[in-house]
DNA sequence: TAGATTGTTAATCGATTAACAATC
DNA sequence: TAGATTGTTAATCGATTAACAATC
């Protein structure tokens, strides 16, 4: 049907940035962009872009670029924010709130329908439009439901067990946020690992280097 | 002095994966452990973790493998997490707030000193165990404190302005959760962009293509 | 010593970049 | 038509994997 045979990860990366620019660009009135000029300011090799595009298709036109409304609405199907998948959000925490508020899921092909905590003193709050469920009535909620995306926002500790019952329930695809790489065990699961603590220590290895590089350099002056 | 030339992305990336995962096996009482274990449980190449590792120095021993708590402490000060680099946070909203008190900031290198944002009836609350402070005493605050991290959790619309102030204070690194990319513009500034809707835009194409495939073989039972 | 496993070099694989013919 | 810029193939670069000699 599609060109799409497999697509390779790098590619897949890429594809919200472009996306996310191109919005950008029509909302600033462009109304066509050659890949050159979107590689200056996305940053990538036009070439790059050009390659990346062509793994889906050729949404451009030679001797005038690509029309920008156009190829952001290629690249959102291709993404599928024109769909409603729903998805439900299990850990009501500091963190699990700010994702469910902050995320506008509407608008990246998710519609948030439920949020559960095991926390009692949590059930009924509302967070946003919706109002926070016992972890106990997740299973029967599943079966009425059937959310297919869940967000985990929960302690290391407890996510495999919970991802196994969500698998069981027929959910299809995790966002974890937990300190636990899941990865691991399912066919045709998908999952994405935020690690926001991997995150900061990538940044914490940086300004180590950055101000180790400083003290060798006052180390050399002093010499 | 070190090994170090300079490392590539993909190797410092996995740094934290490492690091991670070592702690847990110290925990469980492990003390050694080689590179083929260690790949099994961590799903990389045991050649890859033996590469990775020796951009940095040998720690192993041959017939051996690896002495877990000293090749985490090792990788540790690589990463810089026994440093106390002076951190502030911009932006205390949902997200800013969960950042702040769901990252064990003492624990990765980096240490929280102030919050700020720019809305008045924030001002003097507290997260975690700090107050957050209105965003005009925050040149005042550099000059006295000379942080040298930043945490942006602000609109896409300020970042720019903001991170531009903040490397005239001084600042070295941008830990940016913003709708913005922020890898432009200055020489010897760390950024990490972390886009969480973008990470959510990937799993969605996952998701898209999965359910896309479930269309396909339904309609293909059709004929 | 023999066995195991590293550190490191060489081979392979994939991703990025460059080049250019096709074509709007 | 001439100029511009794509789509696509070929060349390069870098990262991963495999192999093996060094050595604990």
């Amino acid at each position: 049907m599609s060109k799409n045979g497999s697509i390779s990860a790098s590619v897949i990366k890429r594809l919200p940035r472009y996306y996310r620019f191109l919005g950008e660009l029509s909302k600033q009135g462009v109304d066509r962009i050659s890949s050159r000029e979107l590689s200056q300011r996305i940053k990538l090799t036009a070439s790059q872009i050009r390659q990346d595009l062509n793994c889906f298709g050729g949404f451009g036109q030679q001797g005038y670029g690509y029309h920008v409304d156009e190829l952001r609405a290629e690249i959102g199907k291709i993404l599928g924010v024109d769909k409603q998948f729903r998805t439900i959000l299990i850990g009501a925490g500091n963190l699990g709130r700010a994702i469910a508020t902050h995320i506008n899921f509407d608008t990246r092909g998710c519609e948030l329908i439920g949020i559960f905590d095991s926390n009692e003193q949590l059930t009924g709050k509302t967070v946003g439009n919706l109002k926070i469920m016992n972890i106990k009535t997740l299973e029967n909620f599943c079966r009425e439901n059937h959310p297919i995306v869940a967000v985990l926002c929960i302690p290391k500790a407890a996510t495999q067990q919970i991802a196994d019952t969500l698998v069981g329930m027929g959910l299809k695809a995790f966002w974890n946020f937990s300190h636990y790489d899941l990865s691991i065990g399912y066919d045709d699961i998908i999952v994405e690992n935020v690690h926001l603590g991997d995150s900061l220590l990538t940044l914490t290895y940086g300004v180590n280097v950055l101000t180790s590089d400083d003290d060798d350099r006052e180390q050399e002056a002093e010499e």
